[in-house]
DNA sequence: GATGAATGAGCGTTCATTCAT
DNA sequence: CATGAATGAACGCTCATTCAT
């Protein structure tokens, strides 16, 4: 290995170190007001390095976001396609939301950058991540549901439709389990996430079929 | 009316005017970066007045999403309760998330406010509001479900669990709603409300009667 | 007693109030922080009322001290001044500082307003009373020493010159029983009180006579 | 010189113009609203700069007034040892008093932090410096009253007691020169030192000798 | 490329004082 | 005369970003 190579080595691996220590650091209910100071104290390095790897701070932070967000669908992509679709759906749930508990050092960032305003104020590479990033989910669920309703495992629907309750039934509860994090014990948090993946499939199965349910039928009306 | 009565109404009225103004300051991404002298200006008032009704910014922005949350609560307590437990809490839905789209102007205050670590930092008054709020949405929801099982219109089941399902439901199509909103037509919004409260109710009906499905059943085990 | 005169004497009365209140809130190290609502509220008075009495807040500074000297001198010359003048200067330098002693929560504002540029930004009326009460101490020590002299208990000498170097005695031995207050042991102070008066005593009988004194001759010449 | 040797020698070489600058500034009545502001445009520099080398403006005034009494110890530990304790302990007097009134621009803020309220705000750094001072004067002093008396210059009492008797003086006299600095000639100010010099020797030579002396014996019973 | 000293715009907040009632 | 709501000038301090070395 040369030493160009080494230097460059070097100065990709130092975007993670910067990253590390930023989440670190921002593991309080005051990191907010975590200083670009001491993420370079963290980091080990000088604060004007960090601005070779980042164009300001809050793109650290949007970095921090968007790398959770990859490691959650490479996580969703190595589920077993091999099942009914119903399963794998139950399974991207699961999976998800215990991706999500597992890292809760990345709950306040992550939700931090999920507002509309911080993600209008960012460089036009970093807008374009977080629009491929909800592509590949929706390609992702897309399939899945469309794969279903061919194999009739999920009533036909129109699946942009269905995609989109998914969506917002994830969403939600991804907010449920880290607002609770703190609060709840273990325990009631696997419940919940149990319960909410059998009403999300309970509503994936239902909204289909919805005009045969006779309950149903006269809200419907 | 006595001129001490009138100074009180005076001052209570101006309250208002500090929240109208910020919220007229607050609709663009930009939000954050109002001051409070462009507040005090907005609302012809002196910047120390507004220290008089709001011990500091971040409670402005508290107290408008509890506004917001207010009016909500009061919307939905006026719904009718004489149908089916189903039609009221479709309804539920519809009248939540249409009062949430015709106000975008609270899109990125509210969505600011809802992050765990802005709650954290504030008032046991302005705490507690915010716990109360839960409390009455819990109440008014979980009555609906207790009511609806009574009656067999709902599979019955654990209300704190459905209730649980139906607000992740709820947050994450509020999310949906107000992210999309510029992006998106009317039509596709107003549609997107009709198909996830079919996914909710769907939801609701299908989580009680999972087992009984040919389907989920093989998820389930 | 008419209602009119009844009228004054409150108004009269409420101006001790207010230097009351002010005097607890200043016992502490942070007084200088503390606010006209404050001393208000504590006098149970309005804000717009002390300004009916004082011109501003450093007027009530510099009338608590005042005050405190008024009281410092009154005691003062209430002491019996048919002994040898020796005597007399003696007492009036433990009488001093035994009321200082007495009074610590004046200790602060005292300090305070003895800075050069206090005295200097104030009223022509304030500025009056501080030298009035600067020649009445004057006359008070400079009468006793010229009887002194009179009488050959005191070596003749200049005795304004005599009237400084006491003061200069008096003004230090205030800061050091002030300064240390908190830090020394009561039985310190009082020592520390018998000792500065016994040296204040050796100067003023030395100064007059140090020509005759063989070791101060060398220094002398 | 390296480069990095520079940088570290301009950066040392920037407190002390900062300080220059404030000092010029402080040198008039209304110096207490001096702003930070002013200070750095004074000292040509950023006002973040400012807080690179102090915390806080009253760190400013704290370094000041330790610089000034640095000073006047250099002065006086380079004081002709090889004498009379009496002719040390009268040149300590006008040497330090002469200090004092040759760099009278110190006067404000000098006497600003000697207040027990200013002391007690401040870091444990400071807190320190100021006791570190105070004991190299009671050192310096103390060393001499014991020789003195060793050579039987001064009469034999308690150490601890004279020293505070001379600081008491002292601190009394630096008061009297600083305060009646602007409205006093030069000449009575020079003859004030003389005279201050004069009690204090006398004070230090009959405080053990009281006893003796016929006049101050009746005071003493 | 790495550094970290310098920068200075910017902001929230305070609080003595005023004055209409 | 008493009040206390309204005021708004003033200020200390922060900290993301830059750039000379």
């Amino acid at each position: 290995m040369g030493i160009t190579e080494r230097k460059k080595r070097d100065f990709e691996h130092r975007e993670q170190v910067i990253l590390g220590a930023s989440l670190n650091l921002f593991d309080c209910d005051e990191w907010l007001s975590v200083t670009v100071d001491q993420i370079a104290d963290a980091a080990e390095i000088g604060k004007g390095t960090i601005y070779k790897h980042f164009s300001s701070k809050e793109e650290i932070y949007a970095k921090l976001t968007l790398d959770f967000y990859y490691g959650l669908l490479e996580q969703l992509e190595r589920i077993d396609q091999n099942r009914s679709s119903i399963s794998i759906l139950g399974d991207i749930f699961k999976v998800a939301l215990h991706y999500h508990l597992s890292q809760p050092e990345f709950r306040r960032v992550t939700q931090y950058c999920k507002r509309i305003d911080f993600k209008k104020n960012h460089s036009e590479e970093i807008c374009n991540a977080f629009e491929k990033l909800d592509s590949r989910f929706r390609n992702l669920v897309g399939d899945i549901l469309s794969t279903g309703m061919e194999k009739n495992e999920i009533p036909r629907t129109n699946v942009r439709q269905l995609y989109y309750c998914m969506k917002t039934c994830f969403d939600g509860s991804v907010d449920t389990v880290w607002t609770g994090y703190s609060g709840l014990e273990k325990v009631d948090i696997d419940e919940y996430i149990k319960i909410i993946t059998q009403f999300m499939v309970a509503g994936v199965l239902g909204l289909g079929d919805l005009e045969n349910n006779q309950i149903a039928k006269v809200y419907l009306n």
